[in-house]
This record gives C-alpha cells, sequence and structure tokens, in this order.
DNA sequence: GACCTCCATTAACAAATGATAAAATCGAAT
DNA sequence: ATTCGATTTTATCATTTGTTAATGGAGGTC
C-alpha cells in the first residue's frame, strides 16, 4: 500500500487496550469496528447447544481481525472474540473504512486480501476437520501458529481441533516420545 | 433490489449448461466470472493429500456459487466445482460484476450479502465439525440441505460430513429405525 | 433376460476418541 | 515455603468411527 493510502489509514486508528481473559466482542451485541491486532494473542469463539466454548480462530501478533461484514448478522455480532493475553488493538469504524474502500482502489485491494484470506483459512481448516485424523489436524495447528501451543490454554487448543483436552493430551505425549 | 439495478445486471448474464458430473471450475485454473445457479446441484470439492474427494459445500437451485474472490488466488481457483446434476448456470465476468459494485450501492450490498452468507455457512460447518457428532452432524445436513440425501451420491455426502461412506450408512440404518 | 458396473449396505474386527475419575503439575497468592 | 485452585496428565473402560471384505440392488447395455 502506498504512504499516502496508509496516512489515510491510520488517522482514522484508535488504540485500545484489552486485558487477559476479557471478551471484547459479544455475540448478539452491536460492535461496528475493524480491528487490527498490534499485541497479544485473541481468539473468535462460541459456545455450542452443550454449553462449550468452541474455539474458532486463534489470531497472533500484527493480525487482523475478522472483518465486520463476516462476523456480523443484521447489526449484530454472531461471534466472541477474546483476548488470551494482554492486548494492543487498533480499531476503525467498519463504516469509515467501507468509505475508505470504496474511493480508494488500494484500500479496496487491501480489504478485498483480508476477506479472501479469512476464507482460505477457513477452507484449510475444514479440510483438516472433514479429512485428517486429530493428530495430524494438531500437526497443522503447530505449523499455523507455531509456539501457540505454549501459550495459551490447552482445552482451548482442543476445542479449536476438535476433540477433548484429554485427547489432546494423549497426542502429546504420544507425539513427544 | 429495485428494477433498475436488477437489470443492469441482468443484461450482463449468459446462460451456460453444464452435464452432470462435469467439473466445470478446477483448481489452480483461471476462472473469472460470478455464478448463478438457475438449476440442478453442484458442490465445491478439494483432493486431499490422501488423494480422495472431499466435499466442501453443496448449492441447490436459485443460489449463488462461491463468489469470484473468495475461490480464487492470484487469478488461479483454489477450489473444484461440480455439477452433480444436469444445471443450468448464469454467469458475469467478475471484474465486471466488480464495477457495478462500485459504483452501484444496492448491487454492493446485494455482493456483500452473499459474502456474509458463505462465511457464515462456513462458521455453521466449522462449529459442527469441531463439536457435533457423525450422527447430529447428519442431521444438520438434512436440515440444511433437505432431499438432498436423495438426490446425490451418499460418498459424496460422506466426505462433506467428515466420515467414511460406511459410517454414513450405518447412520442412515441407526436413525431410520 | 443376462451381464456388468456402480453404489449402498452389512458384518467383523481394529483403531481412535470420548467419559469419568484420580493423580500430578504448575502458578499465583499469601 | 505453603497453600490453594486451575490445568494437565494418566488410567480405565465405553463408544464411535475406520478398515477390509463380502453381499445386495438398481440401472444401463447388449
Amino acid at each position: 500500500m502506498s504512504a499516502k493510502s496508509m496516512e489515510e489509514l491510520v488517522n482514522l486508528l484508535k488504540v485500545e487496550a484489552v486485558e487477559k481473559g476479557s471478551t471484547f466482542i459479544r455475540k448478539n451485541k452491536r460492535n461496528s469496528k475493524e480491528y487490527f491486532l498490534l499485541e497479544g494473542i485473541c481468539r473468535s469463539y462460541l459456545i455450542n447447544p452443550e454449553g462449550e466454548e468452541i474455539s474458532l480462530t486463534f489470531f497472533v501478533s500484527k493480525s487482523i481481525l475478522s472483518p465486520y461484514s463476516t462476523r456480523t448478522r443484521e447489526e449484530l455480532s454472531i461471534l466472541n472474540f477474546q483476548a488470551l493475553t494482554a492486548t494492543k488493538l487498533a480499531s476503525i469504524d467498519a463504516l469509515k473504512f467501507e468509505e475508505l474502500m470504496v474511493k480508494n482502489l488500494e484500500i479496496r485491494r487491501f480489504g478485498n486480501t483480508v476477506l479472501r484470506n479469512e476464507l482460505s483459512r477457513k477452507v484449510e481448516k475444514e479440510i483438516g476437520l472433514a479429512s485428517l485424523s486429530a493428530k495430524e489436524r494438531l500437526l497443522q495447528f503447530r505449523e499455523q501458529y507455531p509456539k501457540l501451543e505454549n501459550l495459551i490454554s490447552h482445552t482451548d487448543i482442543a476445542s479449536y481441533l476438535g476433540i477433548t483436552n484429554i485427547s489432546l493430551s494423549r497426542l502429546r505425549s504420544d507425539l513427544a516420545r
């Protein structure tokens, strides 16, 4: 992105801190911002019919949270987003960002790239869940998120992998020998 | 959408027929169209490391195939799309559609809605794969795609559900009694 | 009608994963 | 250092799902 486009964007950003454990976007609540994750680790998650939290995606430093348009239905969030460590976010009003996208080709391309990445990560994960064993999914997780296994709760990882944390523990000791 | 916007769109559409079994978008090939499924049933699928076809999404009559931007990377398709029955498609060049989106608010909203729906179907499926048993996933499939179970191959359904077709058969007889 | 091919079902056994409970480990707070 | 609480590991057994192979059925072709 050119310096000029970048400046236009950065001028509208506001930085906010979120403490560890806090859920800063809640399902069925309004939240109309786009977020850039400057520091820390976050996840998106949902509660399944059994009342368990299911991790959908992890976000690490210097990345972008799921865009407003993909996590929102009729102005209400369809997902929860939680800080798993102390976190710094930069945010911009989603409407303002959409205006930027419409009038600025570079920012539009950037926004579309974010969307594509979001989708293709989901496709990758979908294929993994549909066609790999739990052990293979763990290995894939380790490749996609190096180090994360030692930074966040195994319960959160297990629900991401679609297994229980007990199974995760078994696979870990299996892979360790 | 207003009649005027609709007309602008429809004027650019071309109808094409695809025969049963034909894969009309191929991974790693160029395809720069947006598609409307007028008649028939399609699926998107991929080949996993073991060489098996994995169904990702099914599309039924009067719906919209995954948008160009979400199924394409560096101008090459990342997915295969196949007609599971004799199919009629209406298509428009993706670039032309993007132009329409930029200059026409209604069409832009329409396009964004398609994107959101695409994502939220994936999220639903992700949650299912990560937190439901195979039997529950089959029930969810039946709700989402009524009748489809009797119209397409069970092998295609099984890979969508993340199980073998033998397991699918077991679950079917289990649920039948 | 006989044959063939493809697909779905069933069976028997093996492997993977879940459920429950108990033990071990780790870190935070005092 | 000690205690407390939460997380992770280990163990045992039950259930689900996979693998391989055999059986059955529907539709197409000759």
